[in-house]
DNA sequence: CGGGCTCTTGATAGGAATCAAGCGGAGTGG
DNA sequence: CCACTCCGCTTGATTCCTATCAAGAGCCCG
């Protein structure tokens, strides 16, 4: 209906600028150092399939290495709520520490792969390493900071500007990686982007459709090309939409 | 306006029914020994005062003694989401380690008293313990899984419900501190209430009128006594309010 | 080529925010 | 000790944003 403004052929869109880091741990975690106490096994996952479910015995920490995948918490009665999306050099498994079961399930959003620590061992073999137990410990402090961003932003910004933090965080997350964060392909579902947002699905499209209305950006199913991303930084940060 | 359901008079609406531990860590940390390898420092703060706020140098973590505190998330442009209200054996500054400046603001809602953990020290002090370090990094598991609970909270529930979850946790903290589930008094104010659970206080007062109206609560101002606490979990739990 | 799923868009409804006013407790100063 | 003021709480009226209900288009897959 609208004049859409398509977007240009994508060559290749997730081109990477620079080689990406072979093992770029979430929080400087040396991954490779890590490897020589502990066996890592390699686990590839397609898409839709869980690298472990809520409920299942809590045996390891996974470190995405392909591929994107969400993290959803559960209720007793069935209310879901995506906790994150985790990609390349992200640590999952980490909030389910102490405890002998999973708290929340984590999925691949495509295929992927995934490398399995098993948890007595790397616990075992941190002791060894104080300086790599004080880089865990702080990795794991980020994740509580990260969690704790996100209340705020869910506490006190409106649909649109969710949806704008959401496109700015992901193409942060994209540009160190090494990727274009000017052009990127969204991994997951309206909806599951909805759940996270605490918004529906209907009101994220919304948002992504007026956010190419007034020209900041263009997008085309789950492809998202940032026209203007100064306008949608300032929008994620609270500053007053224009209409 | 309405027949208010006057509340009793409060002979001893804190009395604890078991002696309070004296130092009950949250997630299981043996402060007593703690103590053996590391000097704690005890420090009272007024209310409104803070134990600590963004942007202070970091150099200790703070185990809640005395009172109730608030910590808060705080943005570049003056948006701010309060992100826990902390009490006795909780610990606070978890989520700034690893970082040069404290992450967010912790501040006093009533007179109280803090035990002060300077961090390198508790550190190195950790790597002597190992069961000690690995409780502690459960801890902080914990932390996080907190974090997601009330992610799912406010992303699922209505207004009324997130009240009612949030006073169903209270109880649950008080009941853990020896004191009554079904008599406490609030320690915040209704706004702080209302950014916690991301809503308005105007909001969060109707949710509780209405509350009490239906005959699940009386309320006082910040005197609350459960009448129908099944009830309440019921609707905490995502059940379908009754009318 | 059909079926199902995802995404988009429109119309409408509903819940929380906003705007506004009044009450009452706590603290202050006369 | 009491009057006064400030601040927190409650309640009402109204608006606005997002959810809900509904329909249709596009893409992927068998």
């Amino acid at each position: 209906m609208n004049a859409m403004p398509m977007l240009a052929a994508v060559s290749a869109p997730l081109q990477s600028r620079r080689p990406p880091a072979l093992v770029a741990a979430n929080a400087g975690i040396d991954i490779e150092r890590l490897r020589e106490h502990v066996p890592v096994l390699r686990r590839k996952i397609k898409a839709g399939q869980s690298v472990y479910r809520a409920g299942q015995p809590f045996h390891a920490l996974y470190l995405v290495h392909v591929g994107c995948f969400k993290t959803s918490e559960l209720s007793g009665d069935g209310r879901e709520q995506v906790t994150g999306f985790r990609m390349r050099g992200d640590l999952i498994g980490v909030e389910s520490i102490g405890l002998a079961a999973y708290a929340c399930d984590a999925v691949a959003l495509e295929d992927g792969e995934v490398w399995e620590l098993p948890y007595p061992p790397v616990l075992r073999a941190l002791f060894g390493l104080p300086d790599m137990h004080a880089r865990f410990t702080a990795a794991m402090a980020e994740e509580i900071r990260r969690d704790r961003a996100w209340m705020l932003a869910l506490g006190t910004l409106s649909a649109e500007q969710r949806v704008s933090a959401f496109l700015v965080d992901i193409a942060g997350r994209c540009a160190a990686l090494g990727f274009s964060d000017r052009h990127f392909i969204l991994r997951m579902s309206r909806a599951d982007m909805a759940n996270y947002l605490a918004l529906k699905h209907e009101t994220v499209s919304r948002a992504l459709s007026h956010l190419q209305e007034i020209g900041c950006i263009a997008v085309l199913r789950r492809e998202i090309k940032m026209l203007d991303a100064e306008r949608i930084v300032a929008m994620a940060s609270g500053c007053a939409s224009v209409h």
